[in-house]
DNA sequence: TATTGTTATACTCTATAACTATA
DNA sequence: TATAGTTATAGAGTATAACAATA
């Protein structure tokens, strides 16, 4: 297994302040979004469906680390504002697919200018150096997301 | 206004990749947390006191990100578990003093111990070119989660 | 009249348990 | 028996609106 030497000192003060940090963002990223008709994780959904193609519900609940029932509510629910398609699965009946509609991506493009713009007035509190910071830092707080967490966590 | 000169469509991808990331991290530790007695939340309520000391309730619901009904809540939560001490302010008799017990600090150092557990075994996941990343990360973070944001947001 | 904090209430998101249908 | 998904239900966390006390 690979394991640094590293100063565990300081990486615990640092994941101390990242997780305070995400907490405080996201409840702003709830009250300050974009788009006032989805909600974060729909928004989520909507843009791993973008980057991966169509999915079952049950990998889209893997994937953004929510329980099986959460994840039906939540297509449900995008399926009725018509950003997705909900079709039965060619081969395995039991199994259904779920894809972005033309609707969606055109929500998608529509929420990315408006984040553009949202940025654009962000950006004055940031310094150039800082959103270096934040860019390399983004791929790192993914796979952070995704990482297989050791049981020890429960201790 | 201090307005570098970035490149838009990288920030808004940088951005985008942050959201989800602090989503799905957001859930993971909701499930993940070192202490099981006590919300992210009222963690990270503890985690300011510590930091700046007694304050009121009102400060801690600016600070926190949250309406002041739900830091009522939280206050009051912490009080039961005698994490917190509740007292009228010597001045003003509208406000109140909230502030640290003895058994917060014994319970904010066995969270210490604990985590430092789990950073150890999630230490092998990430190269230590990435811890680099992260802790350069955590302060901008924090910036982030407190910059008042412009109403540009809302449009 | 403005400010600090609280009470009462409702909403959003997510989870667990039990169930159906298919493999 | 195992797997994919759903239904029913409950809980945690937060918000808004209305209110009380003090400035």
């Amino acid at each position: 297994m690979n394991m640094p030497d590293l100063s565990q000192g300081e990486n615990a003060a640092a994941v101390n302040s990242l997780r305070s940090a995400i907490l405080r963002l996201t409840r702003r990223l709830r009250h300050q979004r974009v788009d006032e008709s989805l909600s974060p994780t729909e928004m989520s959904v909507l843009g791993t469906l973008f980057r991966c193609g169509p999915l079952g519900p049950g990998e889209l609940a893997r994937k953004e680390h929510v329980q099986p029932p959460s994840m039906t509510r939540i297509v449900a629910m995008l399926e009725t504002k018509g950003l997705v398609r909900l079709e039965p699965h060619p081969e395995d009946r039991r199994q259904k697919v779920v894809s972005q509609t033309e609707q969606a991506e055109a929500m998608l493009e529509e929420s990315r200018r408006k984040r553009n713009a949202w940025l654009a007035e962000l950006a004055g509190g940031l310094s150039e150096e800082e959103w270096d910071t934040l860019r390399a830092a983004a791929p790192v707080l993914e796979k952070l997301a995704h990482l297989p967490m050791p049981e020890a966590a429960q201790r």
